[in-house]
DNA sequence: CCAATAGTGTCTATGAGACATTATCAG
DNA sequence: CTGATAATGTCTCATAGACACTATTGG
């Protein structure tokens, strides 16, 4: 092993729910330096015995007080550019977490303050680190993979309607989407939906059926997302 | 800061060729404990002033002895579970390189040999450390990215045909496509293939149209693979 | 009744896949 | 010439997208 530079290791969260009418980004104010007062992802160490996924859930938790099982979490990328951290070399392994509607954060033990942020209002130069390229990565991640993936479910409460999962892919594109077409492609889709049985009119007018994820990883043929 | 459990942080390459007919990973021999004699995917530690990129960047061409501008490399994953090296805590970010046919790699300063591997013939449980994981990871991030990116000319030396193209497809999914419309796909897709204005007769038969990568990023619509 | 949303049906353009046909080289 | 592969054309089927229409609630 002879010798070796010594680093840091954190993770860093890029946590989005959609909460009423808009897709927002979960901010922590730090309190401590450096940076102290600006707005970052939230994150921490990784401790000595810690997985990296385990370390991405108990952040998670701490900062949202959350209940692991209703939150999709996986890994984002590394960052470990020299100088990223001031202090000393800090690799960060991000990680991209998509919530249903929840409670107000509260704050962890670093942060003074923990935000919901629509991300059509937040400039991400403004945050600390290098987080504007994690958020900026992240979010990214997020609108490919409701693409091919099942995964826009995981925006929406255990049971919903095919409207309110339509309303995830409209707010995470920033797009119109038929609801007639949008429709017959979800529910014609195998194993990607499961009907509950009931019906809610919770979005007004005719009563809508109500749906449970179905067992489906991928989504194929895939949503299409008009590529400019 | 306060404490922090210090870790070292590593770069790890899955570095994938076509050599003839078959996909090939880079192996090198291990010359030093732990798993001395085993053979694993080259890497090494992350220098103190060092991005990780540059760090993947060098590796690679310490391991091949490569010209940099010649290979696609991309960040694939962190891998971090405590224990996965026995001597001390180290975090690998593992990278996914595409070469095309390569001249036979020369062993570096910590391998005692290197090799192209057939990946069909790979069991990827020999692999020392946690590389097995790696590797599967690396495999399936290249066969995915085929589908709907310019990758797979990454594989192709700088000017190829049509059916050299897909080749890489037919060797990297192990699966047959059919030469006309993968000819007509490929040639009528914006900005994937421009013309070189030159043939070749090395495959044989009627003189084949030579191109060079077009500017495209991103192959749309996709290319199928057929999901089981 | 009317307003609102859910859900279905129909048409059309596009593209994937199967496969015939023609083109152009080496030997 | 033959044998090989390149390149193009044609047909059919599936599906995305546009949009008309019917269904079922609340007020």
């Amino acid at each position: 092993m002879e010798e070796f530079p010594p680093s840091a290791v954190t993770v860093d969260l890029v946590v989005l729910t959609i909460t009423g009418e808009q897709l927002c980004v979960l901010l922590v104010r730090r309190g401590i330096e450096p940076f102290r007062g600006a707005w970052a992802l939230p994150g921490g160490f990784v401790l000595a015995d810690e997985d990296l996924d385990t370390a991405a859930r108990r952040e998670l938790a701490e900062e949202t007080g959350l209940a692991p099982g209703t939150v999709h979490i996986e890994q984002l990328a590394g960052y470990g550019d020299p100088g990223r951290d001031p202090r000393l070399r800090v690799v960060t392994i991000a990680y991209l977490a998509l919530a249903p509607d929840l409670p107000v954060p509260q704050a962890g033990t670093d942060a003074a303050e923990a935000r919901w942020t629509p991300v059509a209002t937040l400039d991400p130069a403004t945050l600390a680190f290098d987080h504007a390229k994690i958020f900026t990565d992240g979010l990214e991640r997020a609108r490919a993979k409701l693409e091919y993936t099942p995964l826009a479910a995981a925006f929406c409460p255990p049971e919903f309607t095919v409207a309110e999962l339509r309303r995830v892919y409209e707010l995470v594109w920033d797009a119109r989407l038929d609801p007639r077409n949008f429709h017959r492609k979800v529910t014609g889709a195998e194993g990607l939906l499961e009907p509950v049985g009931t019906t809610t009119t919770r979005d007004g007018g005719r009563p809508a059926r109500l749906y449970r994820r179905g067992p489906a990883e991928l989504l194929s043929p895939p949503m299409l997302r008009t590529r400019g």
